[in-house]
DNA sequence: CATGAATGAGTCTTCATTCAT
DNA sequence: AATGAATGAAGACTCATTCAT
């Protein structure tokens, strides 16, 4: 259980993310996250260095989460390649469907800050934060294997895999974040793992067996 | 060709551009905007309302550009759904390649601009840009139609398919613009032409082995 | 008395005072007037909302309090209609005589601010600022009564007399107020209760009376 | 009659006043004055040396032309003492009475500009004018003959009562040129001549008397 | 003479951060 | 530890003025 310092520091943390995401990072201002948190605008700075280190530590703890998750899945023996694959993306949905204001501030805030350090926007400090990298390196580590394993297409680039569907969810998260009641997560979870494994275009095999029956 | 109202007009588009993928948008200074284009300051206000129109015309001319040959596409009537398919991803990819900088601008800004006036983020005004509309409801039109021509898999929800598409090539646009030397864009562009059609599954394997049985 | 908050307030308008008296409300810089507040130009912001609220505030004050010894007065019934008249005179000149950095602000910057709310100049938005309506009101009220009780010329306008009397008075603070060693104000005083009352002629009465002596 | 160069230049003039009227002189734009008179903004600055001096030249006119008037009157030997102060107020209210848009500007931003030189407000640089001068010192002049002739109260200070006067004519003309609907000048005038000369107490009541005796 | 596009100096205002209490 | 009043640095934007055409 969290003693009164963390319970404030997480306190702040959701305040953030809820400010963030309604106003974007930029606009979001200080006091008003203090004043959601219930706490003086002077003790944000007790527990976060200054405003991109709650930003930071946003993109710290889901990273972290979902790294170390990552690693749990990866460690499993029981699960074949396609289901790894399927469940990497229950994952980051778990992740997201609980938080439609962490999706947001996620999907939308993220260039802004990759490493803990406070950074802002510049196109050479991205991919430095270590769970962010660890995730997607067991991420690639698996498609690769699954490949050699001959599960997955070898012509497909590992790195263009694992980028493309991470953006591709990435934005569905987003649309889900800003209409939730218009576009069921579910749904969209089903059919992001059906287009990972085949594509839109209708098998060959399902195309081929209704001839044979 | 561009008189000289246009061509200067154009200059601070394009140094506007290189600023904002350089800095991000908010941390983009109107002077480094003047200077980059070798203007006065002054001088950007008389072609630009504000710092939030040039980015909004950024979006503009882009989306403007691509809903043209968007239309230009859908009208042929010698392409297949699935030659469709890859003429879309090519106008995207063919779009960027040309232009990191605004490759970089548009993945990362285009959560603060979705509107031909300057709007800063909101969760609740998105989508609203006309050539963005057009474009998208282009792209769904096609999906939709395949689907009903039996080409495509009727079970995916073609707005589903859109963002996750649209998410994917954004985020690979976006690591290649960071890294144009290390992902060459002509191999991400096959990959993403098999991912999208075929997924990450080795279906032609599977196919052709009930027919060895 | 006063507490912090409200004595640092007082503080920044009459440092405002001086300020818009030296230089004119348009070319006083806020930063002058924090300096002279002995404050930080930021924390101007926290007691009014922007340049415009300074001044607006500032007529405020005054006309609260003119607009209320007013009232006092036309509540008291021990004095005849003339010698209300010499007391309203005597209101105006005594909340000048203190300050005649006020009484310049007064003068000269009426004409951008005849409300609470910030208002710049417009031919059409004057004379809204309630304790300045009701001042005048009082005023007016008064020389109707006197006209109505035979004492005051009922062929004098009310309206005319008002504001006659108002601007000879005005123009008098302000040129006492530029110079007040070579004008001293309270003969200026004295003479305006003369011309009010009984102009420039010498009256017939004592005209006549000396020959009939 | 005026040739080309003086009629463009007399438009600036007429166009700068209605401008300076509707805005007042801080907010009025020079682009604003250039449009209204029908010519290009540089060419502002082929007749006046720029926004402050085309408002000296505004006074100029006004107080040349009132202090030659006033000089003709002065010099006329067919006219009591009360008739030329008739005059001179008449001489006044016809200045401003064929022309709101120049009363407006008169009274407002007489404060700004009290030389031909550019002069943004000073306390301390007022009165300077040499036709504002000439204008006053033939009101004071006057004041003091009538006062040595036994003809008006020898008790009042000149200057306070040419002071009184000018700024009860000035605040009534501001007035009337608010809404001259409202509020008829020439009826303001003939209240003004009574109040000069007679004050607001009913003194014919007073004199009356003595004859009947 | 006339123009109007170009300029850039100048200032109000915001808000993350600090620190006296 | 907690506060919130105070700070001041920073920057978008305006517009009088200039000058090449």
């Amino acid at each position: 259980m969290l003693n009164g310092k963390a319970k404030k520091k997480k306190a702040i943390l959701e305040a953030a993310i809820n400010v963030f995401a309604e106003y974007g990072y930029q606009n979001a201002k200080m006091a008003k996250i203090a004043e959601m948190a219930g706490v003086g605008a002077g003790s944000l700075y007790l527990y976060y260095k200054n405003k991109a280190n709650i930003l930071a530590q946003i993109f710290d703890h889901l990273w972290e989460e979902l790294a170390q998750k990552q690693e749990t899945l990866a460690a499993r023996t029981d699960l074949s390649a396609v289901e790894k694959l399927d469940s990497m993306i229950d994952l980051v949905f778990d992740m997201f469907a609980s938080n439609a204001s962490l999706a947001l501030v996620y999907v939308i805030e993220k260039h802004l800050c990759h490493d803990t350090e406070a950074c802002f926007f510049s196109s050479k400090k991205h991919h430095e934060h270590p769970s962010h990298r660890k995730f997607m390196d067991i991420c690639e580590a698996h498609i690769i294997e699954a490949q050699q394993d001959g599960m997955f297409n070898p012509h497909i680039n590992p790195r263009s895999f694992r980028h493309f569907v991470y953006g591709g969810i990435d934005h569905l998260i987003l649309e889900w974040a800003q209409s939730p009641e218009d576009f069921p997560i579910d749904n969209i979870r089903q059919d992001v793992k059906i287009l990972v494994k085949k594509g839109i275009l209708i098998s060959d095999r399902i195309v081929a067996k209704p001839p044979l029956t």
